[in-house]
DNA sequence: CTGGGGATGGGGCCC
DNA sequence: CGGGCCCCATCCCCA
């Protein structure tokens, strides 16, 4: 088929007139943006409240689990006259709680077994993954992290919004693009991170440290340059599964999936 | 309408 | 653990 989209056309060099006094084949970032430019980065506020994380737990289904035995033992405890019954809702597994397994229903359980069975009182908290059982609720729940839980060891949560994150740093790196230090003194916009800023920079500045071996044409952003050698390219990197056209994006790919090509719909 | 450039955001990796 | 960098993705705009 035709792909006269394949063939690259001239780009108007009246566009950006700077063009060509940039076109160095060097992808150094020219240390002058920061003499001329430093980047100013606003004192970080309380990056982290108190509440923005919790570095112990997750509240899944086995915590809950965990909790619930807790305190359903001590409330047994308390009044060790109450008989369990089979439809005694406080006899309900906690896990339940989020499941409501018929098979636990059908008194199929794996369950570990209740304390007023044969389970010591030294040994009446049972982790739920593996058995073992511990005297305290505390001491269950540091096996759970540590062991038959690792996923729940840490939840890290962003204060500003619901997203979570399970290192510390990831969502400190997250929060910048809620505080956005890095602010440009040029026109003051903001930004998450120090390249960004320098990126946008570059807008100010006009230089393109990166340029195209093929045209020379120069670029601020290597994405845009990498973007830019597909037009390059016979065979470009986002096909149509439908008629086998390339393109260089991806959104192109998408776009033509959407309005256009064949039988995508 | 389509293709391409500009600008920007975010996750992951490496040092 | 934090910073820098890379890569990918997306949106907007223009020719």
């Amino acid at each position: 088929m035709p792909r006269s989209f394949l063939i690259k056309k001239h780009f108007s060099t009246t566009k950006k007139p700077n063009y060509s006094e940039l076109d160095s084949q060097t992808v150094i970032i020219s240390p002058f943006l920061y003499e001329k430019y430093p980047i100013p980065v606003i004192p970080q506020p309380e990056i982290l409240s108190p509440g923005a994380y919790y570095p112990a737990m997750v509240w899944d289904a086995g915590l809950i689990s965990s909790l619930y035995s807790a305190e359903i033992e001590s409330s047994l405890a308390s009044q060790k006259s109450e008989p369990p019954t089979a439809d005694n809702p406080k006899r309900r597994k906690p896990h339940d709680l989020a499941s409501l397994s018929s098979e636990e229903e059908d008194g199929k359980t794996s369950e570990p077994p209740s304390p007023d069975s044969s389970a010591t009182e030294a040994e009446k908290f049972q982790c739920s993954q593996c058995s073992k059982c511990y005297s305290t609720f505390a001491g269950l729940s540091k096996h759970k992290q540590l062991h038959c839980e690792p996923q729940a060891r840490k939840c890290f949560n962003c204060k500003y919004c619901e997203k979570e994150y399970v290192s510390l740093g990831a969502l400190k790196m997250h929060i910048r693009s809620h505080t956005l230090p890095c602010v440009c003194k040029i026109c003051g916009k903001a930004f998450s991170r120090p390249w960004l800023l320098q990126g946008h920079i570059r807008t100010h500045t006009g230089e393109k440290p990166f340029s195209c071996p093929h045209c020379n044409r120069a670029f601020a952003d290597r994405s845009n340059l990498r973007a830019h050698l597909q037009t390059h390219s016979d065979v470009k990197k986002y096909q149509c599964k439908n008629c086998s056209k390339t393109f260089s994006r991806m959104s192109l790919l998408h776009k033509h999936e959407e309005t256009g090509c064949c039988a995508t719909r």
